[in-house]
DNA sequence: ATGTATGCAAAACATTTGCACCTGG
DNA sequence: CCAGGTGCAAATGTTTTGCATACAT
């Protein structure tokens, strides 16, 4: 569980709408929220807080380790806390659900990949689109 | 090379602005262009054609599989010809260069993940992000 | 106190769409 | 000829920014 003096280790200052943006982000770990939902989120409980500071903050966020962009296909990128642990997304095009992985030997090889051509790697992103097994049933 | 029986084949009237755009895509077929990029190829080529139509045809080029959009990190999506094999691609955050790649390994697990939790792959998107040798070396 | 954050409204983009006109088959 | 394609301008949707005010330290 997250709070203020992690926003203060990353050199952030512990205001209201950071808070409550981060306990939304809790709220809700299970999914991959736009900056939109997050909004909308604030809104329904009573709190006061601008679009344009969801997307400032969240960009810091960003910035600053504590959570993790996505851009899926589609217009709005999603954004989810970082639990510490690295995975990639499989998303259905049917219902829009998702689903996390992690496969080692992808991890692996994707280094190796990079040795090859002198890359050093900083970052990687990993979708895989299909049907999930409830929308196939249908 | 693509030509009109190529447009013909998947539906497609063979228009100029649709011939003129397939040029542009075959001419930079190593790069990965944006439906900017593209616009301003024609515009350079002394074409007439609007950005709307730019948008329109790569689209429907999509759609007909002779092309393949990518969402790297940014804003605006860039195009490729599908020449046939499937690749995967590395992209320098320092000069934006790319690099495509194939690895056997990964298509399997891929495979093999998506089966797993019986997900129906449809597509998947691989991008591996960092620093290419000649951006190291400086 | 003072530098940073925020809210609001406006701007900036990338992309899409409506509509009257043009064109390929 | 006529369905489908195109150009232009306007609309859309998401994200960013300018600026005056409010707040954390």
């Amino acid at each position: 569980m997250l709070e203020s003096k992690d926003l203060r280790k990353v050199g952030l200052k512990v205001t209201l709408p950071r808070m409550k943006i981060l306990e939304i982000l809790e709220s809700r770990s299970e999914e991959h929220l736009s900056a939109e939902d997050v909004y909308r989120g604030l809104m329904d409980s009573g709190e006061d807080i601008g679009l344009a500071t969801v997307y400032r903050v969240l960009t810091q966020f960003e910035a600053a380790g504590i959570v993790a962009r996505h851009n899926f296909e589609g217009n709005q990128a999603v954004f989810e806390l970082n639990h510490g642990t690295h995975h990639d997304h499989m998303v259905c095009v049917e219902c829009g659900g998702i689903v996390e992985f992690v496969d080692e030997v992808i991890e692996e090889r994707q280094v190796r990949v990079a040795g090859e051509h002198d890359f050093e790697l900083t970052d990687h992103s990993l979708i895989l689109y299909g049907r999930c097994s409830n929308c196939r049933k249908r």
